[in-house]
DNA sequence: ACTTAGCAGTCGTTAGCAGGGAGTGCTAGA
DNA sequence: TCTAGCACTCCCTGCTAACGACTGCTAAGT
């Protein structure tokens, strides 16, 4: 876990149990927990006085609250970290969901972004929440492959291939009509020549060798992949917002503004990917948290998959604070080790001219 | 306008006035409009037991109702279709949002796909409703080009590009390991010999004169034109779900299930396509309407763009039934014609052995 | 024939109030 | 350290009455 460990409050055992105990209740009622429905509904052998005080305790402690004061408990943003960081029992994805996952992962003849689409749709089926997974990438774009094809007249079809799997089509004009077996040619000559290299690489060739037409190919090259670097352009798919709608906490129509800008904006790649980059493994960011990324009354779950320091990706789930991490937890870092082998057996370890760190993804299925 | 003409009612004219500023005083407010509000902010010069005649009359004519006895007046579905079909002032979108979205779309160096996600998000922040984008396609899939990149190993990337302009990559592993060069030449004879063969086609060739990689790339082509042909298949840009989130109606959790449903399925493409395509203009659809097409309070601006007989995408507007027809229909009118215009610079007006009418689309800027 | 003023009637909405219930905090005792 | 009991707080529900927003109708005016 990636966050860093609040200092740990001295805590009875039966206070931490009763900590967890409101956690899972709030997280499947979403009502504020009384101490009479802990004693009844979890068989606890003590009388609900003593759980009050406990409660007491655990609200001086800042881990819980009170709505006002004839309500139940409800956990803050730091009962919730606790919670995650010392309380949970973190398992693996039951068998079950894992298996119903690699059912539905393993319908082949899929393209990439296909492939991440249907991931955040079942992540999203999954853990009854918003997924978000973005397309892989490597922290600087290079040049593989060029084909040029020629649709009408002087239009010219350019298709780029990049080292980290990226295709990226565009139409352009040629200075003049060429035909498709020049064409073919120039874009073989041209590939070989640029394989490996970056949109610096590409600004610092010398013009005078270059034909017009390949002049206006490197300028939409070098464009193509300036663009490509930069971080806030990273594709994302989005899946699930049905299942937020669905929270109670969606009532109030601010907490479905934020939701959405949290979502349709690119907010997530730009600002949390940094954070998921530096964590290993899961990391969780939870409501109104210190970072200054301001989520509300929503909590993220995020990881990255890949091929560390070669191409990576980010997945996450966004969900009410009150989610059940002890479900969306495993489910995430699952599905990342899922991709990760995607990701290892479409590009494989990575050339080592743009990987230097060739980190053995964990494969599945 | 491609709706069924209703029967035209016997209306007077300050009948027809009156429905108009129902429509339009409900479209503004979500209110039920009452005679005494009509009279007083619209400056009418007869008193409001006139007007409530006139209204008691729509009602009878079934294009206006009443919540209940107390309140006031709102058009039905019926209503909305006349208003639609002869009240309407059918203008041009204003020169000053025309700017603004040339504006807006003129980032050049774009790719398709960009282009069609920037198109919806326009078109949404525009009307302040949902907008739905689909790509456009060719009824009926042909092979233009493949090129076989070799990424490590086995592995190789085949890039499929079909004559709609759409590129598929997909990764296999070859049958042996081959170098780049080979790849380059086997993608050129295959492009070559292939070129404007339908899935059908590429079905009938022997397979005696075919190499395993040869089968191997045939095969995954048969299987991605299949694909591409099937039309539940078609990519959509989803855009401004944020807008339908800030309309009133839905405080109904109801509701905003059937909205994501009808955005997040392919309901849309899968069935309104084929609407869409018999209708010339930009069409409506209703609610409750008698197509069966359960909208329940939403209604449905739909045009299809691109050329005729050749390339062709739809592109939707989603909103609650009381929407700002007047702002909405011009605004899709507008962009179909930016997206017919974008085609036909992308793709031109089509290879005679796919498309047969050369439709010239009406170009802007 | 159309328009208008006036009025009765309907129905939703709101405010106010009382009662019940759910929970807590505290205290005294085991 | 736990427990039982009790007072207190506060929310929620249901009820009623008053209010207000409309309509629909009728009868008179143009």
């Amino acid at each position: 876990m990636s966050t860093a460990h609040t200092h740990l409050p001295q805590i009875t055992e039966r206070q931490a149990l009763v900590l967890r105990l409101v956690v899972r209740d709030y997280t499947r009622t979403a009502t504020p927990v009384s101490s009479k429905t802990l004693v009844e509904d979890y068989g606890l052998r003590v009388s609900s006085a003593t759980i009050r005080n406990d409660l007491a305790r655990l609200e001086e402690l800042g881990l819980l609250t009170h709505p006002h004061t004839s309500a139940g408990r409800v956990p803050t943003d730091a009962g919730y970290r606790y919670f995650i960081e010392h309380l949970m029992a973190e398992g693996q994805l039951p068998l079950t969901e894992q298996r119903r996952i690699n059912h539905q992962f393993h319908q082949l003849g899929l393209e990439l972004h296909q492939w991440l689409q249907l991931s955040a749709a079942v992540l999203a089926d999954t853990v009854h929440n918003a997924a978000v997974v973005t397309a892989p990438r490597a922290a600087q774009a290079r040049f593989k492959h060029v084909q040029l094809v020629s649709t009408y007249g002087n239009s010219v079809l350019m298709v780029l291939v990049l080292q980290d799997g990226t295709v990226r089509q565009q139409g352009f004009m040629s200075p003049q009509p060429m035909q498709q077996e020049k064409l073919t040619a120039l874009s073989e000559r041209i590939s070989v020549r640029w394989r490996g290299l970056t949109a610096a690489d590409l600004e610092g060739l010398p013009n005078e060798n270059l034909s017009a037409l390949e002049r206006a190919v490197r300028d939409l090259t070098i464009a193509a992949m300036t663009e490509a670097n930069r971080s806030s352009n990273v594709e994302a798919y989005r899946e699930g917002i049905r299942h937020l709608l669905a929270q109670p906490e969606f009532t109030e129509s601010s907490a479905i503004d934020r939701a959405m800008t949290l979502l349709e904006g690119d907010w997530l790649a730009a600002s949390a990917m940094p954070q998921v980059r530096a964590a290993d493994g899961v990391s969780v960011i939870l409501g109104r948290n210190p970072e200054g990324i301001g989520l509300g009354d929503y909590g993220l779950v995020l990881s990255q998959y890949g091929v560390k320091e070669g191409l990576v990706g980010a997945l996450g789930v966004l969900g009410p604070v009150r989610m059940q991490y002890e479900r969306v937890i495993p489910a995430v870092r699952y599905m990342a080790s899922l991709l990760s082998g995607l990701v290892w057996s479409m590009f494989g370890p990575g050339d080592t001219d743009w990987a230097t760190d060739q980190t053995q993804a964990d494969r599945e299925d």
